[in-house]
Formats: structure tokens, C-alpha cells, sequence
DNA sequence: TCTCGATACTACGAAATCATAATATATCGA
DNA sequence: TCGATATATTATGATTTCGTAGTATCGAGA
């Protein structure tokens, strides 16, 4: 059974006859599998009146544990997401109340996100449908099967990482002090 | 051997117990992996002088086929930029000279953007970088396991796709007429 | 302690993107 | 043919993002 990458890259190869099929098939579906995705997950989120954006810092500060609470640089770099857009966007989830800005314990120059409760509820209620629409992706797969693809996307992230830094930078924990505001 | 994700999903998984593990590794590597490929290639293209959403059109022109030419309305689609989006960055590509605007041949309404001399210089003075990015990334996997990880992604790609559209929607050609201004 | 350079964040104006409506043309049915 | 509705694109104004500079703090060395 051929799927629409194939289509796509037989008339290209048409055109272009020196193509690497088989790089430009892995790319091209991974490219695509990750757009749809994040259709299906913005979809999801629309319902509960949060944008993708917004699940993203929150579910950082969700991941980076006990606190929960990261400064907005190691955001900015997690997420990749310029400074200043940043700022603007915490500026309007503490407007929205789903977390607060603090003074760093130990750098008075920094400012750590925590999330407060009503973050904490806006996670959770989001979280079971986010992992269902990955869940339902990868649904065709039987585990042996995605063992296999873990194993084969490990290799080639494993490869890139040598080279430079880590693909998945996790967000270092700082921890609050003097609540501001 | 570990990458950045297996330490991400470690410590994820002390936080969220009933997590599923094989799922967030590959959903997380995909998506890690074509921000990575995404970040590469802009930085190859700004040694030319081209952004990334340039290269783009013109890669959606010249996959097109002659004569070159694809109707905003489709290139919206398979871009997936809204069309306003679109007409501004069409503005500015018809300014640098890399593509022009002709009236459809068909349908009046219809507008038909068409790669100029400029602009399929542009691309081909490009293409190179751009699949030499996609190939290094994909360096380390032999052309077994690069079979192996299309079977796998083609399959998941076909699933999506009985349930909807297809993922890589392929812009129809249109003939121009009416060269304009 | 006092520089000096680096770092962390934010404010500000510029640029790009988006939602919406307007214009022109096409298509269908009476 | 005419009128009503649908489609393709663009113009307009509001929102968002970005580039840059400014303020405050840190850390190293004299």
C-alpha cells in the first residue's frame, strides 16, 4: 500500500532524477506525521479553551517537577521561542492566573515561572486528551514494531547529539523565593 | 547507549507513573528531531540569502512541474500558511524577482504565481545544501534500517490517512495566461 | 572594594501574521 | 439571460512576534 510521500516523491524524482528516495522518504513522513499531530492536539486543546502555546509552558513547568518552577530562559530555549515572546506570553498566562512570576532564590537578576493551582488543574484537565491523540497516531503499530522505531530514532538522535547539544534540553528546576506581586 | 529523550521520559515517568513509554519515545524523538532538521537547513539557507518559508515556495513551484506555476490557494494549502500570510510573502518574493503573478488560464478568478529564471536559479543554487542537511542527519543509519524506518513510517502515515486527507497534499498545476503588469 | 564584562529579563518600536471583509469572477438554477 | 450563491484573491486593521536597547545583578580580577 503506497501513501501519499510515495506519490509525492515518485513525481519528484520524475523531475529531479539524482533524489535520495530513501532520505527523503524518512524525512518527508516525519515532517508531516508532526504537523498532523500538532493539528490534532491544537484541535483537542481548542475544545478546552487553551492554545497549544499555553499547554507547552505549562507542561514544562509540569515536567521540570517539584516546584514546578523554571526560569523564563530555560523556557525560551525549551521551547524555542524568541525572549520577548516569552514575556509577552507569560504576561498573559499570570493574567489568565494559571502561573505566577517569583524572584529567584539564589540569582536576584532572574525570575522564576511557577505554576500555580489553577495551572496545575489547567494541565491536567489537558493532558489525557494530548496523550490520546498521540496514542491514536501510533495505534496501527504493534509494541514490537515501536520498539523497533524507537530504537531506529535513537540511533540517528544519538548521532545529531555528538555533534552538538542535547535535541531535548531539560529545563533546569530553580526554586522561588520572595513571591512578587 | 541514552539520548536527551530516555532521560526526559526517566524523569517524566517519576512524575506521571502511567505514562506510556514507547509512545512519548517516538512521538518526542520525531518531533525533536525535525525541529533539528528544520534549524539546519535555515542556517544552511541564510548562507544563500533565502529564508526558510522562500525556500519553500519555490520548492513547492519547481516540484510542481512545468510550466512552474500553482495558484496561492493551493500553495496556502500544501504550506499550510494562511492565505493572507501567503499574498504578503508573494508580495515580497514578486519584489525580489524570484516569482511572478499571471492570471489563470481557466478561471478568472484565479491567480497563477510562477517561478521566474531568478527564482529557479535560486532553488537549484540552493537544493544542494538543503538535501545535503537531510542526508547527513539520516548519515548514520544503514540503507537497511532506512527501509526499515520507511515501512514503519509509512504505516502509521496510511493509517492517518484512511481516516482523513492525505498528509502531503500535492498542489495542482495550473496553466497561466495574461502575463501580469 | 571597585571595575569590567557577562548574564537575565523586559520595554519599546518595527515587522510579520492573522481574522475579517471587500472585490471580482464563476457556477447553478429558474 | 438573470439572480443568487460560491469561490479566489487581496485590502485593511488588530494581534502577535521579533530585533534592539535598557536596567539590574552577578562573577572575576586588580
Amino acid at each position: 500500500m503506497r501513501d501519499s510521500i510515495d506519490r509525492h516523491i515518485d513525481f519528484w524524482q520524475h523531475e529531479v532524477p539524482d533524489l535520495d528516495v530513501e532520505v527523503e522518504g524518512v524525512v518527508t513522513r516525519m515532517q508531516m506525521l508532526v504537523r498532523h499531530l500538532q493539528t490534532r492536539r491544537a484541535e483537542a486543546l481548542q475544545e478546552l479553551g487553551l492554545r497549544s502555546w499555553e499547554y507547552d509552558i505549562l507542561w514544562r513547568l509540569r515536567s521540570a517537577g517539584p516546584p514546578y518552577s523554571v526560569t523564563p530562559t530555560a523556557l525560551a530555549v525549551a521551547l524555542d521561542t524568541h525572549p520577548a515572546t516569552l514575556t509577552n506570553r507569560l504576561d498573559r498566562l499570570t493574567q489568565a492566573g494559571l502561573v505566577a512570576r517569583s524572584r529567584a532564590a539564589t540569582d536576584r537578576r532572574s525570575v522564576v515561572v511557577v505554576l500555580t493551582e489553577a495551572g496545575h488543574h489547567a494541565w491536567e484537565s489537558s493532558i489525557g486528551s494530548q496523550s490520546a491523540a498521540e496514542h491514536e497516531l501510533l495505534g496501527p503499530l504493534s509494541p514490537r514494531e515501536r520498539e523497533t522505531l524507537i530504537k531506529l530514532l535513537r540511533k540517528v538522535v544519538l548521532a545529531a547529539e555528538a555533534d552538538g547539544p542535547d535535541l531535548m534540553p531539560l529545563p533546569q528546576r530553580e526554586d522561588p523565593a520572595h513571591p512578587d506581586g
